[in-house]
Order: C-alpha cells, then sequence, then structure tokens
DNA sequence: TATGAATGAGAATTCATTCAT
DNA sequence: TATGAATGAATTCTCATTCAT
C-alpha cells in the first residue's frame, strides 16, 4: 500500500484515496498501534511502524495524536466506553445467576474487554503511567466491585475492591500470557480462568447470598 | 582524536570510598537496577539511572557487566543459583504436609524466592528475551512441577506442569504489583495469594493422596 | 522519557534551503565522508564530522546511510559502476595501441577511477572490511586483468591477474599520496607513474603482441 | 601467565617473575604493539591488548610508555637506529655494485628494515601522524637519497629525493600487502619488486654512472 | 615500584516530534 | 490539509589514562 522505496517522482494522489474519514483512520491506527505494542511493548514500539502498519503518513499520525503517549492512552480509555454498558447489561441479570455462573461470566466478560494483549500491557505498573490510565484502572475496578456488591450486598466496599482487583489481574495475567499458553502450555491458560472461578465462588459463596447456591 | 586530552583538573570530593570490594558493588548495581527495571521495565530502564542509584560511574558499571542484557540476566539468574537448594529443603518435608500447609509453602517460597518485583518483570513475555531468562522460566516451572509431583504422584508431567505455570503466574502477579497492593489495595494482595491456595488445594486435595486432609 | 520536552524554542536562522534533493544531499555526504575518511582512515573518521563537514546533521545522515559502513560502502561501490563502462570503452580501442600508450591509459584509466584518495583508503587491507568492498577489489582486479588479455592475449590468467594487482597497488599508491606529493614531493607522483609504466612495458612487450612497439 | 580470573585473594609476587629488566619489557610491548597494530590498524589497536599480549599490565605499560601516540612513535623511530648503521654499511659497497645488484640491495635493505606490517601500516597518511613519525619518514628519505647520490653522483638532491620517495612507497606497498599477497596472490609481491627494480635500474642507469653497466 | 579499578569524554545509532512545502 | 524530510537529545557502549593502594 505504501511504497517506500518510490522516492523518485511521486505523482501525488495516485495511491490509496486517503480515506479521509478520521473515524476509520484512527480506528486503523489504534488498530496497528494495538498490535506493534503487544509485541514488542509501550518503550521498543515506535511511532513509525505504527504509521507504517496503519497505512498512515507519520505526519498524520500526529494529526490525529499529539503524542505516542496519547497513543497508548487511548488504547486503554478506549475500552472505557464499552464498560458502563457492557457492564450494566450484565448487572441486569446477575441476581439470577449462580456463583459458578457469575464466576464464569465475570470473567469472560473483562477478558473480552480486554482481548488484546497490547491493553493488558499498558497496563502493567510503572510510573510511567499517564494520569488516563490510572484513571481508567481505578474506573475499571470500581465498576467490578460495583457489579459484585449487586449479587452480594453484603460485601463491603473494601472487600468488593479488593475481590475485583484479584480478578482483573487475573483476567490480564491470563490475557498477557495467552500467546505463550496457545504455544506451550495451552492447559495452563483454563486452569488459571478455573482458578480464578474458584476464588470468585469462595469469596461470594460463603455469605450466599440467597441464591440458589448448588454448589458446583 | 584523544577523547581524554579535555580531562579538566576537577579536585574530586571526597566521596564514600570506593568500596573496592567488588561484591559489595556489584551488590549495589544489581540492587540499583532491580529498582530502575521494577519502576519502569527493562526497555525503560536506562543504564545511566542504574549507575547513578548505585554511586556507580558509567564506566565502572561496565566493567562488571558488559551491557545492558547481563544485568538483567543476572538479576534473574542470581535467583537460580538458590532454587534448587531451597526447593530440595522444601521437598524433604512436603509428605508430611497437609494440602493447605503444601499450598501456603509453595506460594511463601517462591515468593521469597523473587521479592524483586524487577524480577518478575524480567520475567514478562516478549521476544526480546534473553536466552538465560527463557531457560530459567522454564527451569523454575519444572522445579515447581517436580515437587507437585513428589507431593501427588498421581499427577502427570503435563498437569505438573501446568498447575506450576499457574502458580508462578499468580506469584508473579502479586510481586509484581507488591508496591501497589501496599499503598492502595492493601487486601489484594492477601486475596490473591489465598486464591493460589484455594486452587492448589483444589488441584492436589482431589486425589488425597493419603495425607492427612482435613479440609480446611 | 520523553526526549523532545526539553526542545528549547531556538529561532532557527535561515539557512542554505534545505537542498531536498536528496541526490545533492547524498553527493555532499560522500564527498564529505571521503576527505574525512582520505584524512584520518575509516576508523578515525566519525559520523559527526561526516555530518559537519557535508552540513548535514547528523540525525539527517543517518537517514540516508543506515550505518557508518555503508558510507563506506558506497563510496566504493559507487565507483563499480562506472567500471566496466569505463573499461569497455577503453578495450574498444586497445588493440590499436602501443605499449607505452596502453600502459599511460591504463594508468590513466585506473587513476581517474579513484581520484578520490579516500577510495583507495578503503581498498587497505584488514579484516575489517565488508564484503562489498572485498568484492569490489577482486572485481576491478578482474577487469584490469580482461584488458590485459585483450591486448595481450598470451597472457596467462594468473599473470594478468598478477600485473593487474601491481598496477593496482602502484595506482592506488599513488592517489594515496597525491595530497602529499602536491605539496612536498611534486616529483615524486610522475615518478612512480613512470614506475608503473616502465613495469607494464616490460609485461607486455615482450611478446610483442604484433602492435607497434617502439621502444620508449 | 596473567590469570584475569583470580580477583579473589591474590598473593602478590607468584606470579612469574616480572622481569623487571625495561629493555626486555619495552622490547616484549613493542613487538606486542607491532602486532596488534598490524591486524587491527592504529585506532582500532587497544592498549589493553597490548599490554595483555605482551604479558605486560595495563599501569606498568603507562609507565615506560606516557600514551598511545607514543608507542606508535617508537616502533616506527626505533627503526631508525638501525638506519645509519645498516646504510653506511651498504654505501661501503656501493660503488662497486652494478645497476641491478643495487637495485636489489637497496630494496632489499629496505624491505628488511621494515619487515613488520605494523610499521607500514604507521607510515600511512593522515593528519593524525606524530611530529616523530613525521620527521623519521623525511629522515629516512634523506638517507635512501644519500645512498643514491654516492652511487649516481649526477643525481640533483631533487630527483634523488624523488627516486628515494618512490622507492620508500614501493617497499611500503609491497609490505603492506605482504600478507594478501602470501594468501592469494603470491605472484604479485615478486612482481612489484621486480617493478622497483626496472624502475631504479631505468633512473640510475642512463647516466651510466661510470660502473660496470652490464645490461640485465 | 607495580597494579588494575575507576573514570568520563566521545562514538555510533535511534526515534519522537516538528514544520516547510 | 497531508506529507515526510529534518532534527538532536538520549541511549548504549568503549577505551585511553589516572592514581590509590
Amino acid at each position: 500500500m505504501n511504497s517506500h522505496k518510490s522516492r523518485t517522482k511521486k505523482i501525488r494522489g495516485v495511491r490509496a484515496p486517503q480515506r479521509s474519514n478520521g473515524k476509520l483512520r484512527v480506528a486503523a491506527i489504534l488498530e496497528a498501534a494495538a498490535a506493534v505494542i503487544a509485541e514488542k511493548g509501550y518503550e521498543a514500539a515506535t511511532m513509525a511502524e505504527i504509521a507504517a502498519r496503519s497505512g498512515t503518513k507519520i505526519g498524520s499520525l500526529y494529526r490525529f495524536f499529539p503524542n505516542k503517549e496519547s497513543v497508548a492512552d487511548t488504547i486503554v480509555v478506549s475500552a472505557r466506553e464499552n464498560i458502563d454498558a457492557v457492564f450494566d447489561r450484565f448487572d441486569a441479570g446477575v441476581n439470577g445467576l449462580s456463583i459458578r455462573a457469575l464466576a464464569d461470566g465475570l470473567v469472560a466478560l473483562i477478558f473480552e474487554l480486554f482481548t488484546r494483549p497490547a491493553f493488558m500491557k499498558l497496563l502493567d505498573a510503572g510510573q510511567n503511567w499517564s494520569v488516563k490510565r490510572e484513571e481508567f484502572r481505578s474506573a475499571l475496578i470500581e465498576r467490578i466491585a460495583k457489579t459484585l456488591m449487586i449479587h452480594s450486598p453484603e460485601l463491603t466496599k473494601k472487600s468488593a475492591a479488593d475481590i475485583a482487583l484479584v480478578i482483573l489481574l487475573s483476567v490480564k495475567t491470563v490475557a498477557t500470557h495467552q500467546a505463550f499458553f496457545d504455544e506451550s502450555a495451552s492447559g495452563a491458560g483454563d486452569e488459571f480462568r478455573d482458578m480464578t472461578r474458584l476464588y470468585l465462588k469462595s469469596r461470594l459463596g460463603s455469605s450466599m447470598s440467597g441464591k440458589k447456591s448448588i454448589a458446583s
């Protein structure tokens, strides 16, 4: 799509008509950025490669994102938009769920949210965190905690937040190592998810919050 | 041409008596490196900062470690030396342990091994891994699996390895976020460890390998 | 972390309108590189100086040449392009030439090819040779040998190659010391060229390959 | 001889009794330096390697030579000591020599003087020349010219100097590429020497300075 | 006196970001 | 508005030289 070699006499405007549609362009950039970051990590990812992979010229990339940080921020924050919608829908049916189903559902829900390894990588600890990313983490934890408290109202705010963080980190761990699991330790991924379910059951089931607690 | 002509006669301040003891110096470097890497990750950590934080001049740093990679490798590999000794000692008493005690012990053992968050960070996925680090991961998993099989001989090699990986990643997650837990989510660290124990109990306890399986 | 935050708003002076013409820029760099290398040799030549002398910023230099080696390679290889054309033209008239004229022509031909002392310096022995440079040397010798055999078919391949090497080294010696000759030993340059002619005459003339061998 | 690894508890003074004889030590250093420079060139040669190869400690090396430059200078200048003696001896018999014998003798003489490739390498052009090395070159040329004038008194000072330079450069070229000749172009070395003889004969023979000019 | 650890200027190379066209 | 060449601070690593022991 973009020929790096054609340094001589380029007839402008001939190549793939640049989709000036900002939305599409931004999406392409974000996708490319996610891929590159997933592969090499934030530091090693270069703006040039993100531009190239998304079929965007470096100059244009900077029209959409003022700097590298903002690209990462957007990857993280863009997920935030879905969160409330997704969680609200889940909450609607949460009261009728067995503990096992709740656990499975929550894990699946969060996992879906972050299918992208890049996303998880960006959630890694480090002082290089931008405020946006930090905010996002808190928001997500709070939202998970909220769902937990809907299902198990007897949880204190503190416990709910703690449990939420545990789940988040669990899913993150699985997501981060997904590729690794796929190639050399296929079983471990499932095991890890199982562990998370087990844990949730233990934390939520103890209070038997009135649901059909058919022990798994 | 001659890079040293411009050495301006600085009156050297009397700095901390140069610990000519290589051991101490190397230890200081490793400590600083661990801290920096823990904070920023391997890529973002700079040799200059590692040198500065360890009170070492950049030239000296390179006298002890030929390159950045070797610093990371040493952090990882140095841990390896203890592994066998520590695990062998643990194995000696493993048959008399309840499942709960085994779970607690194993988690504690591994956690101790990697108190340093830098260590865990260096174990992160990424193609930029040095052979040494890759080897270490495998060795560690194998060693954990071995201990599991001593306690529960009915485990297949595959399950043992899978479980070992789950435990390793769990502990890694806790260790990586230790600092974070300490400041803003004190309870979550314990919760996570609990989750790991729960999981281990479920995986090892099912077979009741003849030990005093007093359900927790 | 962000290497560009500290970009202090310098009021840029109006410099020579950036010759955006890559060709010109590359030529300027190559010229500067040739000069620097000629003066100090490959090792001692620094990319910074090459950049400075060519009025190029270090960053730009690396946009044209990925590394130092490639600069040297280009200097050498660019000469290769002309070789065949130049030699073929020379070969066309070679059969009608007296030995003296052949010798003069060949020496002049090769000398022209490498007016640049840098070029000759890059042909110097040393294990730090890139493949490109090594290839070039062989190619050049072969080409010279070919011309010699056209003129004097009775030469064995081996002798032709030996003679070619002698000529090459002779011209190299003259070219390398050209600057030196110019300033302090004006006559020696001509003497050296004479020596080469004398030698060629002796080697090619003995067989009297049918040409007007009017002994000089 | 010197164990780099024995970092712990070195019993001083046990290793090979450091020949405190300065002469021997200096000779060893010079030999090592010549070898290293011959292999890698002046720039790439490191003081550390020179020290190691000569079995000298870096600290001691600097007791004998104040800097790298001085090592190179000494290699070059040390040859100077022999020059006069060797040439004077040659001059004694020069009047009885045929032109061919004179040519052969001179070439052999100079060649012997610089058997070391390092030496020739150090004679290369470049502004990095120290005064000492420059002086040496002139002295050598003058000495060669003197011998030429003894044999052929009709030469002007200028011609003698020019011829001397030609001879010097010729021998230098052969010496520099000796290793190369040895492995891939065995015949060329002899050819080159032949060329020099031919030249000398032509320059000195023309005047037939009264000696037994039995045409070769 | 001999030693070798310590030093730091400088070299190669990278890449986020800007801005003239 | 879009482009991509230009920029230069920052990073890794080297090595001549010094000086405390």
